[in-house]
DNA sequence: AGTAGTTATTGAATGGATTAAATAAATCCA
DNA sequence: TGGATTTATTTAATCCATTCAATAACTACT
């Protein structure tokens, strides 16, 4: 009965099986090719006595002799984004095919930023991908000098010296509010900012951008930031909607927010696209339901598979180059705009 | 240059500030109080020095001799639903507070969940959550047998020995029935399994013996089940509306469906909920701003604080008996029902 | 100054699994 | 059967940080 308060390590099975610790391991890691072959006689008894003290190998003492973890991270700064769960099951799939397991972490403060690095140069995985906004680019160098593989998932500027993933958001952006123009629109309202996990600047910059380089003017009035919740972005719709002067497209810089618009424009007994054309910004799941089915800028593959394949490979080669790897975003036309 | 080839240890620091391996851990752990007084001369070499080789501790060699990972881990199916980014917030909150770190893993399968489990077996974490629709039985009671606290989040059927949270799902889909019944509706459709990640089948239960409780038909021509995405379940409701007796009101066992059944039935160019009365599961964040808001069953506090709490009184005290916290899931009335 | 009493520092053992190198056992062949 | 070769098993070192117990360096006090 105190078997059970005790955890058994190798040592314990090594005696209740009549063995050396080693032919524990032994058995333990046949599958390593290179290893000793174990007589069938003793890899059943030590199989058995596995069994009967419920042994399970310490990690701690493994990845301390091994120097390895077998383990990837996955930083996020949350968990409720559109494409993290398909970011999430591709480099789940890639590290099942290389036997590593994969923990997520979560956080959007800098602080916990710094920690998580701090905690992958204490070795707590053998590579990391880091998804955010914002690089902390001190601690980011210190990890390239404790050579821990990491890709960076980030439009944000990234020091040199390991992978980087982005988005063409921004151009794709400017693409989005270009659809509306060539669609003959002139005067387009902006509802930016939806939450605090995206980086309204950059879209709410080509929005500008883009009415400038086409000759139209940016009409301040028409221009509502500030949105952190749906409510806010219908709220921002129906100001738009009763502007003395109202626009006939919204470029929303996110499709929830542009998803609220059209609520908004629906219940002002107007017609999308007819009366208001609505673009968001994202290709979210729900954006293909709604009605009508919202016209959007989001990336055009939901592969992630090759972002897991830069951090294994470089993991196998420390010393690649970094390389660059874009997920494409383009206007997705559905029929909202 | 070969400096950074190399990750330096206790020893390198302490070689380079002059003293041994063990004065420099009393600097590293000088917040454990009973430690050592080392005085400030010394302490603020081996700072130096610890800056100088970009030192951070071993992870693996810390946890092997304290036997403890001060790392809490939270199993989830996947990343995308409503409430578990305010559950991962609430359990990092206390984490923190009790310098825990956290993890989450995920994965639908059961093989992934044993797998998991047996590496909290092995001291992944000193404790965990699990989040899950059903439970791999007999890896749980290994655990138990392992000593590993743990908290699991299922109305599955739970073993005893550990702490469970539920919810009263099941109820309260019976009073968002009950709620359509008692506004005079007596054809109620019903559109059941939004995705692979609920459990309808409760909720369709809740449905068909809340109906038979208060005498009406159980019309299986008006249940439609399977509907997998949004879109499954815009149809779904697009063939409600054209049933031949068309229902006066909707029971969506999924907060999403039940906004595509929205969608739908203004498509149809009928009014919610004067025409069809909508009544989701779920209070997803997109419910408060649909067109009207939807009246929907979900929990009534989203504090999760008292879940992470249970866990590391658990963890502080493992011989603790078993405990239950309940989530408590309500209707929630708006306007579509 | 000498002894008791503090305070600072270190030596050495520990935790658990792995693995290179060494030994022991078994098999083969002449 | 004796010696060589192969196969199975073990010994002992190692990974790194921590911590108990012991020593060393100081202070203080009579």
């Amino acid at each position: 009965m105190n078997k059970t308060k005790t955890i058994a390590t190798t040592k314990d099975v090594a005696r209740l099986a009549g063995v050396s610790p080693a032919t524990v391991s032994y058995v333990i890691n046949q599958h390593l090719e290179g290893s000793p072959k174990i007589s069938p006689a003793t890899q059943s008894r030590v199989l058995e006595a596995m069994a009967e003290l419920n042994y399970v190998p310490n990690l701690a003492g493994r990845h301390l002799r091994r120097k390895l973890t077998e383990r990837v991270c996955l930083y996020l700064m949350d968990i409720g984004r559109p494409y993290d769960n398909k970011l999430v099951q591709d480099i789940q799939k890639v590290a099942d095919e290389h036997n590593n397991s994969l923990i997520i972490i979560t956080g959007d403060n800098p602080e916990r930023q710094a920690q998580v690095l701090k905690q992958l140069h204490s070795r707590l995985a053998d590579g990391a991908i880091i998804k955010v906004e914002k690089i902390e680019q001190a601690e980011v160098q210190n990890l390239v000098k404790g050579q821990i593989p990491l890709v960076i998932f980030s439009n944000d500027l990234t020091p040199d010296g390991f992978d980087v993933v982005q988005t063409n958001e921004a151009e794709a952006s400017a693409d989005g509010v270009r659809y509306l123009i060539e669609k003959g629109h002139r005067r387009i309202g902006a509802i930016v900012h939806y939450n605090n996990n995206t980086r309204p600047d950059t879209r709410l910059n080509s929005y500008r951008q883009t009415l400038a380089e086409h000759g139209l003017p940016v009409d301040e009035s028409i221009i509502l930031t500030g949105a952190t919740s749906s409510q806010d972005a219908y709220i921002s719709a129906k100001k738009l909607l009763q502007h003395p002067d109202r626009p006939t497209a919204i470029f929303a810089a996110a499709d929830r927010a542009a998803i609220s618009a059209i609520w908004a424009i629906r219940d002002a007994g107007l017609r999308v696209p007819e009366d208001v054309a609505v673009i968001g910004v994202g290709n979210v799941p729900e954006s293909q339901y709604t009605s009508p089915p919202l016209t959007t800028v989001g990336p055009v593959s939901m592969d992630f598979t090759e972002v897991a394949n830069l951090l294994f490979s470089r993991m196998q080669d420390p010393s690649l180059a970094g390389r660059k790897h874009l997920v494409r975003w383009e206007v997705i036309p559905r029929r909202s705009a």
